[in-house]
RNA sequence: GGAGAGGUUCCCGAGUUGGCCAAAGGGGGCAGACUGUAAAUCUGCUGGCAGCGCCUUCGCAGGUUCGAAUCCUGCCCUCUCCA
């Protein structure tokens, strides 16, 4: 075998669409001693258990890692467990409360299930960090956090501007980035990946296993992905993400929502599309010989099927066809029915309703709402706040394009 | 431990000669128009309430006053500088 021309096949694949290799250099080494020696790499990828439920914005590093895999390396995941049962890193918003055991035990469960839509679980292996964090003594923490000064640590983004922004940091925020390199030294990393807004926490592993004897891991960061709206990373904090687990139609109709000029970025990050092939829509869409559109609904329909399968993946676009395009009814509207004590000679005030229904927060809302002219019931559209309707089993209200709602006697 | 700055509506951020403040402006969100899609653009709305006049909101608790986000007292929290 040809080991340079290997290790170059690699590296091209291991390139595409990531932000950034430290060292590549690094990388190019171990890979060669992979080659030779037939060991696969241990590729590392640490996970938050505090909230089980991902969305596409995690699967861009989950994408790479099957890169990885399929060329023949070894994932390893692993549940910071100890973190979240040590309390909340980001302690800026409001003290989570730590997980128990078996809830960690749950939403590992949960990821398992969702991340293999993307990943290979033969070359998978999943571990807890408490195995090796809750052994530790003071002293041994002591001495760990000896290897790293507070200047360096103020050096990482989020820390720096909340230091320049005279919010709080406490002191024990300081170990997480710590643990999360102590992580390294325990699985013998040779790769650590994670998003561009990782790239301290995987750098600090690099100097922590020097510090302790071993060879550096390489850094592969990948991009952080915009959420829907074009702007901000996508974060469930921010509600704009698609989630792994949304039904299809939602999958589908968020997809749709993306501003187009994202169209590109998502089949490369969040579709196993190969490079090239992305390369001719992108072309397609610059010379306006494809209309975004349609490449948007090709995106949605790619997307649904890695969650679910392809049929499901048409019939989600048929449903959006017919909303959206025709202004029908979705095959599926949730049903309401209201307790009878509630109504006046078989009539309810129509804010009310939506209120109780959850369509609206407050009949304040509906009331602004229905002025806006944002209220129909059976296709009419409702002109008074003071509307009073009687329940027609079967009658469908509107809310804006989106809420649904079918009354059941 | 000492000195100073600050805590406002979902977020950021105005507002401190007390009333005209449900509170400027921006962001976000929602809606309408248009359309090529839940894209882009433009416009409007954005505390609550059996319903328009009332009720609650400006870190917390009291106080002064006809009346307080604005004044006083105590407390809690954050930041900066010094030690």
């Amino acid at each position: 075998m040809d080991v340079s021309k290997e290790i170059n096949r690699q590296l091209s694949i291991l390139r595409q669409g990531t932000a950034e290799i430290v060292p590549e250099e690094d990388l190019a080494q171990k890979i060669k001693k992979s080659i030779l020696s037939g060991k696969p790499l241990r590729v590392k990828l640490g996970l938050d258990p505090t909230a089980p439920d991902i969305h596409l914005g995690h699967t861009v590093v989950l994408h790479k890692l099957r890169q990885f895999q399929d060329l023949g390396h070894q994932v390893i995941l692993i549940i910071g467990d100890f973190t979240g049962r040590v309390g909340d890193p980001s302690g800026r918003s409001k003290t989570r409360k730590p997980l128990t055991e078996s809830e960690i035990r749950e939403n590992a469960r949960t990821y398992q299930e969702q991340i293999f839509h993307v990943l290979d679980s033969d070359k998978t292996e999943l571990v807890y960090n408490s195995q090796w964090l809750a052994p530790l003594s003071f002293a041994e923490i002591i001495q760990l956090s000896a290897k790293y000064t507070v200047a360096r640590m103020l050096e990482r983004d989020d820390f720096h501007k909340r230091y320049i922004n005279e919010e709080p940091i406490s002191i024990h925020e300081f170990f997480y980035p710590l643990m999360q390199g102590y992580d390294s030294i325990a699985i013998e990393a040779d790769v650590e990946l994670g998003g561009t807004d990782q790239k301290f926490n995987l750098l600090i592993g690099r100097t922590l296993q020097r510090e302790y004897g071993q060879e550096p891991q390489v850094a592969v960061t990948v991009p952080i992905l915009e959420g829907l709206d074009g702007k901000q990373k996508m974060s469930k904090s921010l509600g704009n993400y698609i989630g792994i687990t949304d039904t299809p139609k939602d999958m589908y109709g968020k997809t749709m929502s993306i501003p187009d000029n994202l169209i590109v970025r998502y089949f490369e990050l969040v579709t196993k599309m190969p490079a090239d092939e992305v390369m001719k829509i992108e072309e397609g869409l610059t010379r306006e010989q494809l209309h975004p559109r349609d490449v948007k609904m090709r995106l949605a329909r790619e997307i649904v099927t890695t969650y679910y399968d392809e049929k499901t993946a048409v019939g989600a676009e048929e449903e959006f066809k017919q909303i959206f395009r025709l202004g029908k009814l979705p095959h599926e509207i949730p049903e309401f029915s209201i307790d009878s004590d509630l109504l006046e000679e078989g009539k309810i005030w129509l804010p009310k309703l939506l209120q109780l229904a959850n369509l609206v927060s407050s009949t304040s809302e509906a009331r602004r709402l229905i002025k806006q002219g944002a209220v129909r019931v059976d296709g009419q559209k409702v002109e008074s706040q003071d509307t009073e309707i009687n329940i027609i089993d079967g009658q469908v209200i509107r809310v804006g394009k989106r809420r649904f709602l079918r009354l059941r006697k």
